[in-house]
DNA sequence: GTAGGCTCTCCCCCAAGGGGAAGGTAAAGC
DNA sequence: GCTTTACCTTCCCCTTGGGGGAGAGCCTAC
């Protein structure tokens, strides 16, 4: 099928899966005729499966990673679960990083009246040391 | 003072007070003779205040509107105000697609017995519908 | 005079594609 | 046979918020 069928397929963007064509992470069969890119049902398999961990946060580089334990019959199930560990750490990380950043503004935004009068808790922080 | 102290007093790098002073965010006296950028106090308290506006994750552009803010006496607080509760809801909305993204990605740590085994339900679940 | 420590501008680089131009190709309709 | 339409291709610039480094100018200390 051509590019455009795949990327349906998969829920991805026709310019997404080029991309991935590119970095040679979902290399297709190409025309000779044509010059142009010929999925197989492997290949969108691979596209749906880099999908998905995209959407997990896994970052490209990543799923690399993932999409050759994935094609690696013999891989440990240690190795993914070590990557999946990690990335929820970073995941974690990130929480409780949001988490003070809101706590944070939260208070400042209860402090402030949020009238027409100029005096603001909230620039006053900003500028405060 | 030149460039480099304001940076230090900021707690910022030279390249970012130098960016911050090409988009016109803000932007120092010019010595004449050498070319350098020359920052005062007001400069150095408004370099403080952007840094500790972008630690609470608002944009460059939300920062250059908080500075309008705060730089205008007479701005009603509730402007101020609007952009910080607009900020918190999109960390809010951040905390939980994070949060689901944990969740999925824990339940499937945890069914993964992470050993010398091929077997690996991370993978099965990226890999199917 | 020269070594070091500032500074300047200019240009390329990152992630992960998006937008769009200019041009080739295949199928369907007239 | 000709045209329209819907595909596809490569190529290049754009995004955020700067980082890295080259090549060159400025100023002080030794």
């Amino acid at each position: 099928m051509q590019i455009g069928e795949a990327a349906r397929r998969a829920g991805l963007t026709v310019k997404t899966v080029r991309y991935y064509a590119n970095i040679g992470m979902v290399t297709p069969r190409q025309d000779l005729n044509t010059g142009y890119r010929v999925y197989d049902e492997d290949d969108v398999a691979k596209l749906q499966f880099v999908g998905k961990a995209r959407r997990f946060d896994f970052s490209v580089e990543e799923c690399r990673e993932l999409l050759s334990l994935y094609e690696d019959r013999n891989r440990p199930s240690r190795e993914v679960k070590a990557l999946t560990v990690k990335k929820i750490g970073e995941i974690d990380a990130r929480l409780e990083e949001l988490q003070s950043l809101k706590d944070e503004l939260s208070t400042l935004a209860a402090s402030c009246d949020g009238d027409h009068r100029s005096h603001c808790p909230i620039l006053n922080a900003l500028s405060g040391g």
